[in-house]
DNA sequence: CTGTGACTGGGAGTCCGTG
DNA sequence: GCACGGACTCCCAGTCACA
């Protein structure tokens, strides 16, 4: 299992317990919509300052993301 | 303190911790020289790739480098 | 040994749309 | 609501010469 697989998984399940939609998540969390729904499915090698902004919406620590 | 910052600070310590150079540290985790100087002085954006590149190297989680 | 400016190819990230 | 595609811009990955 590979750091963009991890990414993906802990993404999808954050976003659904929290009952958002991949559009309202990425609109409030600053992402753009294709882009979180490329990264749910692990299709991308986001940059540090993207997971962050991703770590910081959901307010957990970045390892919670990609540990 | 932003990510890139905290990547910097912990990459640094973890290295001279194990006493290494700049130089033997790139050869040995496979990245190039003057790209570990860059991400010790927080100049670059790296990739979850790279930072996973790091956290294997020093058997360290991802998120003690950058939370 | 390390910092820095410059360079190129490829990929990060965005925006349009479709079923 | 989501997956997927094409097209676009810009920045990152990776390297080099030099101080």
């Amino acid at each position: 299992m590979d750091v963009r697989q991890r990414l993906a998984a802990n993404l999808r399940r954050l976003r659904q317990e929290r009952e958002l939609s991949q559009e309202q998540f990425a609109f409030e969390a600053g992402i753009h919509r294709t882009y979180v729904s490329d990264l749910e499915r692990g299709m991308r090698n986001p940059t540090i300052n993207v997971v962050e902004k991703l770590a910081l919406y959901f307010e957990v620590p970045i390892g919670a993301l990609l540990d």
